[in-house]
DNA sequence: TTGTGTTTTATTGCCTCC
DNA sequence: GGAGGCAATAAAACACAA
């Protein structure tokens, strides 16, 4: 009898062990469980009995499954909203920190959950931005992702999991982009990305961060100076981080029909970044210039009818007015456009499916060496495939509007000719040696608005089917990866251009730390460089072939 | 090959609701 | 009080770099 019952006990312990030796699931099964978790998070008893019966395993397993599946939704979501609020506190540009965002805003209701929250990332990852908004985490989001998971072969939950946090934590490449969209209230308040933001209120971060949220308190103070008067309480919310462009910008064309040509919005950004070497960013509807040069406003804008007279206080704002003046006054064949269309109520509805996109995007947009970039310089290593596809309307579009009646006093060299995918790029000598000057002549402060856009340009809006476009998308960021890398060595080779990328690169790395002390860096630069600012105000002139 | 870190699975205790 | 869910924990499985 005793033997019986100590080889019973005997069983039941190695059934106990055999049972606890966990067994992955196998992938059918896997994806069984995903594309049911996809429909019904809570399964009921009959629920989790077929699937049970279907999967070859216990009710228990099946109830456990779910509920370690819901866990790990939740602790990604955590982790998400962390890592937005990491984001928030370290995109370096404008934070209110003083609301009370706090470091353990993905903690839970009932844990805080710092296991979470690796401080190590706050100093490292943290610096770049992640590119997600609250917004975007969204059980719909989640759910898309699943089902872009039932495509594939072999898709573990491990596997879905590992792409979002893929995608949210390896973006970081370049600092210099991809900044959240957080917002601030006009009065510089933060709106919390998230409810659990607003729950944590009245915590408020230590050491770096606690810091950091003093310093952009004053980034914000230096916004509302840029827009100065024109700084409306009333009017659309200030981003706490500058939006980058939308990739409907790049996207969106403009239409020359008397020649039968399209060209890019980007084509017009990418002049103003790389001649003007101009870092130029959407603040909800602004076309904002970080050089502080101007922004252009949106004639939507509860304040655009005062961009007018702003835009006399400077005869550098001038020089860009005349831009979209002569754009819109010389080229009477050009199908008017608007910027600020870009945003009105069909853009924010694209601008919200795409912003992890155009966060991503934008990136690969924006040229780290800004007084360098140009069309010409793009164009330069392009082999002629579609993957130059906006640097041959980049310099098109230059060519045509207005590009060459603006180039103020920059005498155009016929001898500089690049000639490339049936286009010839007029290199002036500014390009060569005064080039860095611009930034210097626009880094000035004072409030620069553009006049109306909307009024100078049109934009067709011609979108490229979602494949093409993601592909032109990862291409462009590719490209420009690259030439960016190239400008680099191409500037290092050039001494008379060393301090100039020297203080850029100061300028970038201690944006990345300090967005107040960013602003001081930029009027060093400008008080270091300032006997040069007699040099011819560069510009490049195109002409077609 | 090994150490380390991450993910997944199983178990357990606590809480809430009916 | 039982059922269901959540959270914590442990441990196996896995991935990856040195």
């Amino acid at each position: 009898m005793e033997e019986v019952t100590e080889l019973q006990s005997e069983e039941n312990k190695l059934s106990m062990e055999k049972n606890k030796k966990r067994r992955l699931k196998t992938p059918a099964q896997l994806k069984a469980l995903e594309d049911f978790y996809n429909d019904n998070k809570y399964p009921t008893e009959e629920m989790k009995s077929e699937l049970a019966d279907e999967l070859e395993l216990t009710e228990k397993q099946i109830s456990g499954w779910f509920c370690h599946r819901r866990l790990k939704d939740k602790k990604m979501l955590n982790d998400e909203v962390c890592a937005n609020g990491r984001q928030d506190r370290s995109s370096g540009v404008i934070q209110d920190r003083g609301s009370g965002l706090v470091q353990d805003s993905c903690g839970s209701t009932k844990h805080v959950h710092y296991r979470y929250l690796d401080p190590k990332e706050v100093e490292s990852h943290g610096l770049y931005n992640h590119g997600f908004s609250a917004a975007d985490i969204t059980y719909g989001h989640k759910n898309h992702r699943y089902v872009e998971n039932d495509s594939a072969t072999d898709n573990t939950s491990s596997e879905s999991s590992s792409s979002l946090q893929d995608r949210l934590l390896c973006q970081g490449q370049d600092p210099y982009d991809m900044e959240p969209s957080s917002h601030v209230t006009p009065n510089g308040s933060l709106l919390p990305p998230n409810t659990k933001g607003a729950n944590n209120m009245g915590h408020k971060p230590s050491g770096y961060l606690k810091v950091k949220g003093e310093i952009e308190h004053a980034a914000i103070t230096a916004v509302k100076k840029q827009l100065g008067k024109h700084y409306r309480e009333d009017g659309p919310l200030l981003s706490v981080e500058f939006d980058t462009i939308p990739p409907e910008a790049f996207e969106c064309q403009i239409a020359d029909l008397a020649n039968g040509r399209l060209y890019s919005m980007y084509s017009v950004i990418r002049f103003f970044q790389g001649s003007l070497g101009l870092q130029m960013l959407w603040v909800e509807g602004i076309l904002l210039v970080t050089s502080e040069a101007y922004y252009a406003a949106n004639p939507a804008l509860p304040n655009s009818p005062e961009v007018s007279a702003v835009k006399k206080q400077s005869s550098l704002s001038s020089r860009y007015d005349s831009y979209f003046t002569k754009i819109s006054s010389q080229d009477s064949q050009m199908v008017r456009g608007d910027f600020g269309s870009l945003h009105d109520s069909d853009f924010q509805d694209k601008k919200s499916h795409h912003d992890i996109n155009q966060r991503r995007n934008f990136q690969s947009f924006t040229n780290p060496l800004p007084h360098k970039n140009s069309c010409l310089d793009f164009n330069a290593d392009s082999t002629g495939e579609a993957s130059a596809y906006n640097n041959t309307k980049n310099c098109r579009k230059g060519t045509k509007h207005g590009f060459d009646g603006t180039r103020y006093d920059s005498g155009s060299n016929p001898s500089d000719h690049y000639e490339e995918n049936n286009l010839v790029v007029n290199q002036t000598d500014s390009l060569l040696h005064g080039y860095e000057n611009s930034n210097l002549k626009n880094v000035q402060r004072g409030e620069y608005v553009k006049s109306k856009p909307s009024n100078s340009v049109h934009k067709s809006q011609v979108y490229l089917d979602t494949g093409e476009r993601r592909g032109l998308n990862k291409r462009m960021a590719k490209e420009e990866k690259f030439d960016g890398d190239r400008k680099i060595k191409k500037q290092y080779r050039d001494p008379d251009e060393v301090r100039v990328l020297t203080n850029e690169m100061t300028v970038a790395k201690w944006a990345k730390v300090d967005p107040l002390e960013q602003y001081d860096v930029k009027q060093s630069s400008v008080a270091e460089l300032e006997p040069r600012k007699s040099q011819r105000c560069p510009f490049i002139s195109f002409s077609f072939s």
